[in-house]
DNA sequence: ACCATAATGCGACTTTTGTCTCATGTCAAG
DNA sequence: CTTGACATGAGACAAAAGTCGCATTATGGT
């Protein structure tokens, strides 16, 4: 089996596990929309092999590598601390962006991966997203929080987090049949106009 | 076959085919994720039968009626002339919100399979998605156009769809872990803030 | 270098999904 | 009432998705 991580052949099972994500992450890269089979054969493992490290190709996908950085909070908006709060957080939904228009395809499956499974329910199931967002834009929105109400902040996160991300994403492409340059531009705006009604002293 | 609608025994087809779809209804609004199999017998039709009339489950489900009304521009927005394009925007989507609501499984169900595809890249196939949403908002805007340049319509509009339909909901849910009640709150908020945006005067 | 054991590969088997053919029953036109 | 077209059901078939047991190989400790 492959679970003890403790002793045994650890290394082995490291690198067929690192072999099996990277060749999922590739797969769903070159536009294909792989089956257990096809993991399996690409990263030269045996299908039951594969079946041991992930129930299904849904698992591999969640935790398959996405191409190129993931915007860490750090790195996209350190020492940018004199930017105001639209600015940076503008800032941080740039690098989202970009990294979602990178991973498309695998982005894409994940999220309808996570759908078939909330739609029977399984709220109460083990992680349901891995929400990246928030952490970004409460990062970004971090060095001007306290000129924001509690009550206001909340509701600005969650507005923003409809901005962030694949959804969007997928309402721009699918949806509307925008590119990814125009969507940019209507978040930039969107975001503009939220944070900064946020900010006003007492507008509604 | 189940091909030509101008002859043979036209009103047969007719009753099958809706009966598969009300049965596949039926079925996600119990909580399941109905198999082709589950849907033919719950329809009292063969399998084979089931595959004369839609390819796949997920062909089923997109045209399968959704519990309800849908909402209907004109239903929703007609005699409300006089309110103010805020609150008709938010009226319109208060409506779908509901609708949204009432059918969460199944359009989840729909919106992943719409996923899958356009993971491969196949946007240039047929209908990608059915967009309810932009025909509702553009309603609710109408009386109000004119107030607003082209370029800021379009600008409202896209942003618009973003807070409608069921990619928000998704968001709520699934990454904020927010209420109904709570998101629609917040879709409200925004609505007002993007709406007003628009209309003023000379601001950026 | 050797050995016990853990990971893997292989192949058999089951279930699910989708296609195809053919016999059967039924509708509708004459 | 008869007949021919046509939708359906039943079952055979193939491919894909998982599962399982057992033989084989490689790894790490000695």
């Amino acid at each position: 089996m492959a679970k003890r991580t403790t002793s045994g052949r650890v290394n082995q099972r490291l690198r067929t596990r690192k072999e099996l994500l990277s060749a999922a992450a590739r797969l769903v890269r070159e536009g294909r929309t792989p089956s257990m089979d096809d993991v399996a054969e690409a990263a030269m493992v045996s299908r039951a092999t594969a079946y041991r490290y992930f129930p299904s190709v849904e698992a591999l996908l969640v935790e398959a590598p996405l191409d190129g950085a993931v915007p860490d909070a750090d790195a996209v908006l350190g020492g940018k601390e004199a930017l105001g709060p639209a600015e940076r957080v503008d800032l941080a939904e740039a690098s989202l962006h970009e990294m979602c228009v990178r991973n498309g395809a695998q982005l894409r499956l994940m999220l309808a991966a996570s759908l078939e499974r909330t739609a029977r329910g399984e709220h109460g199931g083990v992680p349901v997203r891995q929400n990246r967002r928030t952490r970004l834009i409460e990062a970004a929105l971090a060095p001007h929080r306290r000129r924001i109400g509690r009550e206001r902040y909340g509701r600005l996160c969650a507005a923003l987090a409809l901005v962030f991300g694949v959804e969007s994403m997928v309402v721009f492409e699918d949806v509307l049949g925008i590119n990814d340059a125009r969507a940019r531009e209507i978040k930039r705006w969107m975001i503009d106009v939220l944070v900064r009604s946020s900010m006003e002293g007492s507008r509604r």
